[in-house]
DNA sequence: CTTGCCCACTCGTCTATACGAGTATGCGTC
DNA sequence: GACGCATACTCGTATAGACGAGTGGGCAAG
């Protein structure tokens, strides 16, 4: 019997009172927990699902649909529903924009893929002059416009996150800030020399589920969620300089923080 | 027409290639977006849509499907499809555990919660010796037991918090970190009265959407992913004397941590 | 061998129907 | 007024069927 593709399913308790579509979904489950199932593996096909439980098609869609939300598979259309592979994780250190490291000339993004033996790139970056929403505003001191720098994130042709960048236009404007290509060390030793000695970063991080913009950008899996960062930086003299908002996708990070305990 | 409950809708597109589920979930999605509906409006029933759309239940039930995996709706049973209110939000700093906040005698938690007018509670206390999973042995390095504490926190009654610290057991036997209560300023004031002068925390964060034992836990709504939190207490000799564990109701919190630029 | 088509299999969308179960309201009884 | 019950309305669960659309393999024609 375990020859079946059902064969790491048991059969449903008509006794409890756990609703059918459940219970399938429980099966699966604790079968991709132990093993039965591993990344990547094809799951048994809705028909033969309906074959090996007898119930109809519709609760064994119901079942998977509820997988899908957690994350656990995903379907591919004409093809199969599968156990979804963990990617590769990208590490966020929280030392990333120390100044040692804006030496050396490329984005920190693309230094940090390197080291890990991943392939990075980053497209669609936009340049432009806008006005900022309320919330960019306040952070930013309230300018009237702002320079953003808009760009996305791949990691192994994979996008994992796009992120904008706002700066005060007074301070922007006419520098090598608001081209394309700002520069080695980018934006923030840009700043530097501006004479905005950076003295701190505040960063704010939420978690949430993904618009469904959010979702096409990132060409996210369902039950994956985002990591929502936005981080101020501040000069020496206590001016908020930049505010760059980011969107993750969550399966593709661990952010890491050090903090002193004084 | 705008008396009706659907009055906030508009017309499908027959001519579209997208989905009629999809397209009704983009109508709803928008009008919760322009406030046509608000935080806690009933939205209009299944059997309205039915008639507004002039679909089958099932296909407008897929549609509000989607609105609840994104966390924009929660439905309740016998009473109606609600638009999901935000709860009110806490903020964790990133000094929350700086010397001078262990003075006061309460624990982080609850001085927080009071300071933002919130109700706070710690319930489910736990305190035991086990053996530790492979990862938290890592991070201790390599105890073959330890103390775990565990702790569910809840604001104003509702849970939004679990967390389980770990500590190998030849630091804390026989101490009041081994009693439910440990004493004002909590286990790190004792670590540091016992000798182990804290140097620094690492946190490793991640999201992702919740396993069902964690729906329970939180009391989750479909559609809210977890914030996972992973904090490292180190001594000034170098040794983890402390690993906390934390999964948090994402909805509920916002992280912030501040950054030197050095 | 290569090309192109057909077909089987997969998941996606949608309909129509039935009954169960939780909630709230109003009404009648006490 | 307080209580309990009937009822209407809500969402939850499940069935059976139909057709569409993407994928991939096999087979026949070239």
């Amino acid at each position: 019997m375990a020859s079946s593709p059902s064969g790491a399913l048991g059969a449903l308790d008509p006794t409890s009172d756990r609703a059918v579509f459940r219970q399938i979904a429980d099966q699966i489950r604790e079968a991709i927990d132990k093993g039965r199932f591993k990344e990547g593996d094809k799951l048994p096909s809705e028909a033969e699902l309906v074959e090996h439980y007898g119930v109809s098609r519709m609760t064994v869609r119901n079942s998977l649909s509820i997988l899908q939300t957690e994350g656990l598979v995903v379907s591919e259309h004409g093809r199969g529903v599968y156990v979804r592979p963990r990617p590769p994780v990208r590490r966020l250190a929280s030392d990333r924009f120390a100044r040692r490291h804006r030496e050396q000339g490329k984005s920190a993004f693309i230094v940090e893929a390197e080291a890990a033996g991943s392939k990075s790139e980053v497209d669609s970056l936009e340049v432009g002059e806008e006005r900022p929403s309320q919330d960019i505003a306040a952070r930013l001191g309230s300018p009237r416009r702002v320079l953003a720098r808009r760009r996305r994130y791949l990691l192994d042709g994979r996008p994992v996150e796009f992120a904008t960048s706002y700066l005060p236009l007074d301070l922007a404007r006419n520098t090598p800030i608001a081209q394309p290509n700002p520069g080695p060390g980018g934006i923030y030793a840009r700043l530097e020399e501006l004479g905005h000695r950076l003295d701190h970063f505040d960063e704010e991080i939420k978690a949430r589920m993904p618009t469904p913009q959010e979702v096409r950008t990132l060409r996210l899996a369902s039950g994956v969620p985002v990591i929502h960062l936005i981080r101020t930086a501040y000069d020496t003299e206590g001016r908020a300089v930049e505010v760059c908002d980011t969107v993750m996708a969550a399966d593709a990070y661990v952010l890491s923080y050090r903090l002193p305990a004084t």
